[in-house]
DNA sequence: ATTGCAAATGCGAATCATTCGCAAAAACAA
DNA sequence: TTGTTTTTGCGAATGATTCGCATTTGCAAT
């Protein structure tokens, strides 16, 4: 209970109708650990016996990343976004280079950077993107990664 | 002097042949004061009167960056590349989220939160990306934005 | 419950950045 | 100059995302 009348909330005070494919996928995306692309989330809730098409996932998904309920981000060097739902909790995430797999990590080291961007140029600071990147767990530390910008291709030796 | 041997030598080093294409996109990218699209710099190629295809300029931007020569990166809700040369300079970028410039800013923050990272979770650093979002000092305050994952529209009042 | 309108959806077609295939043109080592 | 390896041009293909439009749904006012 309240899981439902929770999303409706959140629906309702930004003036969006709440429907059942918009349930559907936010609460697929509050159950999903790390951030999926959009056809993830449909393949997914195929699997769930939901009956929906891909544009309409597309354009929910964008909808809610407009009105701030879901993030969406993109991971460098892969063509797609990466959608998830939006704990209010400032966050960052480290990311795979080799299996792309993205893991939040709470907290953020840049409010002094911000103040510093703030009074040395005449910007004003509205939010920032921050991931790290590296090997996970899972992948080690094999250099058998595809390239990335944060870790060129190196040619040094033979 | 030393322009043209300079890439030539960058080129070399990494086993790319020294091709006029490469080096007019190497030139007109160090005089990029910000980062471009492929066809930003396709156009402005053309401009300069060198005959060039496009599918050329992706190619060499693509493997250019591969090398570690070139730094590729990504606008949030921008469905384009960006491409700079890479300096070898640790910085980062501010961007306007209204006319969507990005101005780089040397100097990184986030030695400390890498070393709490790699000694907090299973996973090896390897880079980072930063940008911060906000308003250049051209488009002054004025929110009138489009909407961005790190502003998302908001709906209170009224 | 019924009605009426705006918002949401399904479906396929369209877009658009980027990639590919392949034949022709460089680059460069020998 | 020759031969081999890369690079390039061109257009076609790709693949993620968006759009058009007819139909359905949500929901507020009857
Ligand atoms: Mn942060
Ligand atoms: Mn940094
Ligand atoms: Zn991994
Ligand atoms: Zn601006």
């Amino acid at each position: 209970m309240g899981a439902k009348s929770h999303y409706n909330d959140v629906l309702k005070e930004r003036n969006l109708k709440a429907t059942k494919h918009r349930f559907a996928i936010l609460e697929a995306l509050e159950n999903c650990k790390i951030p999926v692309t959009a056809e993830d989330l449909y393949i997914k809730l195929k699997r769930d016996g939901i009956s929906i098409s891909l544009s309409t996932v597309y354009r929910c998904l964008e909808t809610l990343h407009k009105k701030g309920i879901v993030i969406k981000s993109n991971i460098p060097d892969y063509n797609k976004a990466v959608f998830e739902y939006n704990h209010n909790e400032h966050r960052h995430h480290m990311i795979c280079i080799k299996c792309h797999k993205m893991q939040p990590v709470n907290g953020c080291p840049l409010e002094e950077f911000e103040k510093f961007i703030e009074s040395k140029f005449d910007f004003t600071v509205k939010g920032h993107n921050l991931e790290v990147y590296g090997y996970c767990s899972g992948c080690g530390s094999k250099e058998t990664a595809s390239n990335y910008s944060c870790c060129p291709e190196r040619n040094e030796g033979s």
